[in-house]
RNA sequence: GUGCCUUUAGCUCAAUCGGCAGAGCGCCUGUCUGUGGAACAGGAGGUUGCGGGAUCGUGCCCCGCAAGGCACCCCA
């Protein structure tokens, strides 16, 4: 240190560090979502992360006490993005006249929540968005839906369950249960926990938030039933008869589970689950949720209907389904369960030299390069032929090429897999071929 | 924002009742000026998370703070 008192290295809490092997299977999850995304016809987007606190706030219920905010240089009240949703609604508000629509576009980018870090919860971290808005068809759902278990699919996730409900449908079962309307967000969180906490735990819980324990019950009697879509439905559609949108929301969901199969969902992938209520306060109809058992962190992903949001900035509704999945989380599931492999870096094949064959190895690895291989050229050839190879195995690199003054005399270089330690000459003009053999993929 | 648990070398952990801070692995050097991983020999590396207090004396006791984890809240 040149003077002065030297700092402490350190990151804010919940913020972390991305090393190069975390980097690379994250963009390998990435790589993966963006291509199923982009299968499905959504067009890229990226809005600021930084915006109106007026944007952001309003539409986000309780959560709005994990916001990030703050005032700017200018004294402009700001926030930081606490999810890509909102930001979207805006961007349909603002761009109306430049996007066709329904608009489908996918949002892979981080968000904050000033949250309790603990096991894939962080306070920066990435979601992975995909949303149509512009059409209040359950087919847009369904293709939400859809893209939600093709991504995890194709990141290798071995189980995981898309569980499905409905807003409007939870809020007309409480009606007719007894549940006031102005109670319907206490109904929600309460019913939501049902898997944790039981049937008994949910009761306590909306009797604390003044629903009337026989209301309570009628509620998780209703909302608890399990099996066909098709028979619980029709089920309902006998208990609600009498309750006002009860017959719309009902409709929709059988729409949305009539499409499915034709979207390409595998049956066992989703189920319809009434105890999802899901707690962000702008859902307004279909709501889903992909969760895995293994490991315990709950919810990889979430989604939803929410046809008021572009309204709060436009004046006129604008229906949106979308769904988003949590980066972090589905790393953690495929750490867990090894699904993809963890390359410890970039490079392909290592170029040893010496010091007299420097300008040999440089054009080699030149030409290596302009072959679309990834190749770390030693910078030390200073140093022996056995450090450069045993750096270069301690990187992980699987191959490596030795460009000693022997080999270059007759035309030729040495090949070497670091992996198994098989070695080989062969002639300079033939490198790239054998290393194409050589590395996997 | 709340409660509980944790924090000792790069990593995983040990250290008896409060009495000289250690091991394994890893790392570095050498055996070895052109072939890594092995073996052998040697070596470096510590403000015991940070700050304060009590004590003749603390890694160990007390208080505060920070970070990580678990649960709540909420959620990806």
């Amino acid at each position: 240190m040149a003077g002065g008192t030297q700092r402490t290295a350190r990151v804010l809490k919940g913020f972390r560090d991305y090393l190069p092997e975390q980097m690379i299977l994250r963009g390998r999850i990435i790589r993966r979502f963006r291509e199923v995304f982009e299968r499905h016809g959504f067009e890229p987007l990226d809005t600021p992360t930084i915006e109106y606190l007026e944007v952001l706030t309003g539409k986000a219920g309780e959560n709005e006490k994990l916001m990030y905010r703050f005032t700017d240089h200018g004294g402009r009240e700001v926030g930081l993005r606490y999810d890509l949703t909102v930001p979207l609604a805006r961007v349909v508000a603002m761009h109306q006249n430049d996007l066709a629509f329904p608009f489908k576009r996918y949002h892979i980018a981080p968000v904050w929540r000033a949250d309790n870090p603990q096991r894939g919860r962080f306070r920066e971290f990435w979601q992975c968005d995909a949303d149509i808005a512009g059409s209040a068809s359950m087919l847009a759902d369904a293709e939400v839906v859809a893209v939600m278990a093709e991504a995890l699919a194709a990141v290798g996730l071995p189980e995981f369950t898309i569980r499905i409900s409905h807003r409007r449908l939870l809020e007309c079962i409480g009606l007719a249960a007894g549940v006031p309307a102005e109670r319907a967000s206490s109904l929600y969180r309460a019913v939501d926990k049902l898997d944790k906490i039981g049937r008994d735990g949910v009761v306590r819980e909306m009797v604390a938030y003044e629903i009337p324990e026989a209301s309570a019950r009628r509620v998780l009697d209703l909302v608890a039933a399990t099996g066909a879509p098709e028979s619980l439905l029709a089920a309902l559609a006998y208990e609600l008869s009498e309750v006002q949108g009860s017959e719309e929301a009902l409709s929709e969901l059988s729409e949305l589970f009539a499409a499915l199969p034709a979207f390409g969902v595998p049956e066992d992938r989703y189920l319809l689950d009434l105890a999802l209520a899901r707690g962000l306060d702008y859902y307004t109809g279909p709501v889903f949720e992909a969760t895995v058992t293994e490991p315990k962190i709950g919810s990889v992903g979430g989604a939803g209907r929410y046809d008021d949001l572009v309204g709060g900035f436009l004046g006129r509704p604008v229906p949106a389904t979308g769904m988003s999945l949590g980066l972090e989380r589905i790393v953690e599931v495929v750490q867990e369960h090894g699904l993809l492999p963890a390359d410890r870096t970039v490079a392909q094949v290592a170029v040893a030299i010496f010091p007299a064959t420097v300008a040999a190895g440089a054009r080699l690895a030149s030409e290596m390069r302009a072959a679309g291989f990834n190749v770390d050229l030693s910078l030390q050839p200073n140093r022996s032929v056995g450090d450069q190879l045993k750096l270069a195995g301690r990187q992980g690199i699987p191959a490596a090429i030795i460009v000693g003054e022997s080999e270059i005399a007759e035309g030729r270089v040495s090949l070497k897999d670091l992996r198994s330690g098989d070695q080989e000459t062969v002639p300079r003009d033939k490198v790239a071929a054998a290393l194409r053999r050589l590395l996997p993929g």
